[in-house]
RNA sequence: GGUCCCUUCGUCUAGCCCGGCCUAGGACACCGGCCUCUCACGUCGGCGACACGGGUUCAAAUCCCGUAGGGACCGCCA
């Protein structure tokens, strides 16, 4: 085991998103590369926003994603007192101090600045005080340096410096005995002997303050990386109004696990002009040389092609085990096994997620099928009457009701009738399916099964005779 | 507004650190050919970018300076 240790530590307000897993990804591969370990860190300190239903979701795509934690996960709820110490042994060294401007004023404050100069920060005014009343509503600010400069050494970015003039002093205890943010994450780092702090670039102005933390505690620094982060469509960061941003409405919508780590890696990740990735080999090959610095976009026209590509290589009995809650979900009664592995091998290449594939099912697991109307005025003519209704005897006289033993007499009937393959087979498909776009005739023909097919049979024959659909009902 | 970060095809990116192998490569999307019973898959091809302006150099996507644009943060949220 190397030294390495990385963490992912969500605040769960809300469900896993896109921009945090891949955040966790990146952490765990790190971790994993390096033969180090990778915690798991559920930042709740802020109660209001916190669920335990938010917690048990996250966790949740955690593991569907297959990024396993090594240790925790821990919750900064249960480590309050933990906190408090380190507040208290700030204040006796005198690296902090109590603050009770009212919140009021320092809303003004901040309006006024915003609007004058543009410099917004907390003005010290409780920074040398010693009348506080401890006993009164206050909160406890961190005494930071106002000389001199901070620097952060990033992995990705080089030194970044920090004048620390421009760094004003943070709360680190709410008047309510909460601690904040900023300060819980450099205690639970140190605590927790986290070596490297991989997280999103929102992250790098925080870092200077937060550096500050570690050498008031009296800590070694960890290593800093900050990925760039992931925006939407107009550039912005990535959230709920870009639409689907949780994993788990991937998960929903039928998209496999790997596609979306896979996806989620080469947002900022590369590896030459390698695009398809394994976990296994993301273990291997991932490091941060490797990562970009400029934020991307995300772009869910590639995630929908990584998604069709692992439905293509997935092993049949996988795909029918994922398949069948979203067939069922429809409905659909997948009793019959011999038909759903005919269905799924023939619809993996067709449909780019498992909901699309559920979908396209629908002729094969409804007994009522839409007919599109141009296609029915295409291929239901009088003159493919009398071939549907050999069609249909041919199919009532079938011995054994299998793709492979319906193709030797259909080509027969073709030949008989000196006919191409496909001036038999699309009638044929509109018929049974409704419309001139499905799988290959023979295994379309077997998953309607021979009941329905001649049901439908009969009902476009009929049709077609009379020279094309019924005007709707 | 202040601080900080970023800038190669529409999008993800290779190349940049260690200037010439770059006529800038790959992938998604898009367009077209092939395959073919339809659709899809597959396959072949096409379209398409070094933000701009100055330097340095025999030579710059690569180094330097400036400009512009985009983003993040600026909370008793995380």
């Amino acid at each position: 085991m190397s030294g390495v240790k990385t963490r992912f530590a969500p605040s769960p307000t809300g469900y896993l998103h896109i921009g945090g897993a891949r955040t966790a990804l990146f952490c765990y591969l790190y971790a994993r590369h390096h033969g180090g370990s990778f915690v798991l860190r559920i930042e709740d300190t802020d109660r209001e926003r916190s669920t335990e239903e938010s917690t048990r979701a996250i966790l949740d795509s955690m593991e569907w994603l297959g990024l396993h934690w090594d240790e925790g996960p821990h919750f900064q709820s249960r480590r309050t007192e933990i906190y408090r110490e380190h507040v208290e042994k700030l204040l006796q060294a005198g690296r902090a101090y109590r603050c009770d401007c009212p919140p009021e004023l320092l809303d003004a404050k901040r309006e006024i600045a915003l609007k004058t100069h543009g410099k917004v920060m907390y003005d010290g005014r409780c920074r040398d005080r010693t009348d506080v009343d401890p006993a009164a509503p206050h909160v406890v600010r961190f005494r930071g340096p106002r000389t001199g400069q901070t620097v952060v050494h990033d992995l990705l970015r080089g030194d970044v410096v920090f004048e620390n003039a421009d760094l004003d002093d943070l709360v680190l205890l709410r008047s309510d005995g909460g601690p904040m943010y900023n300060f819980v994450v450099v205690v639970d780092d140190i605590l927790m002997g986290i070596t490297h702090v991989i997280r999103g670039d929102d992250h790098l102005t925080n870092t200077p303050r937060q550096i500050q933390l570690y050498e008031a505690l009296g800590s070694p620094l960890p290593r800093f990386a900050h990925v760039p982060m992931i925006l939407g469509e107009d550039r912005k960061r990535l959230s709920k109004r870009h639409g689907a941003t949780s994993v788990e409405s991937y998960r929903e919508a039928g998209y496999l696990p790997e596609a979306l780590v896979n996806f989620l890696v080469r947002l900022g990740w590369s590896h030459g002009d390698q695009e398809i990735f394994s976990l296994e080999q993301l273990i291997d090959l991932f490091d941060l040389d490797g990562v970009g610095r400029s934020a991307g976009v995300f772009n869910p026209e590639k995630l929908l092609w990584l998604n069709a590509h692992y439905l293509k290589e997935c092993p049949a009995e996988r795909l029918q085990a994922l398949a069948r809650p979203f067939l069922e979900a429809r409905g659909y009664d997948v009793s019959d096994g011999r038909k759903l592995v005919v269905l799924v091998e023939v619809l993996r290449a067709r449909a780019p997620t498992l909901a699309d594939l559920a979908a396209q099912a629908a002729p094969y697991y409804e007994r009522e099928v839409s007919l599109d109307p141009a296609a029915a005025g295409k291929f239901l003519t009088p003159e493919a009457a009398p071939l549907l209704r050999e069609l249909a005897e041919l199919f009532r006289a079938a011995p054994e009701w299998a793709p492979e033993a319906l193709e030797p007499p259909f080509r027969e009937l073709a030949e008989r009738r000196g006919l191409k393959i496909g001036k038999l087979a699309q009638p044929l498909r509109v018929a049974v399916t409704g419309s001139t776009a499905s799988p290959g005739i023979f295994e379309t023909v077997f998953l309607v099964g021979r009941e329905w097919t001649l049901e439908r049979l009969a009902r476009a024959a009929g049709l077609a005779e009379s020279g094309g659909p019924a005007p709707a009902a």
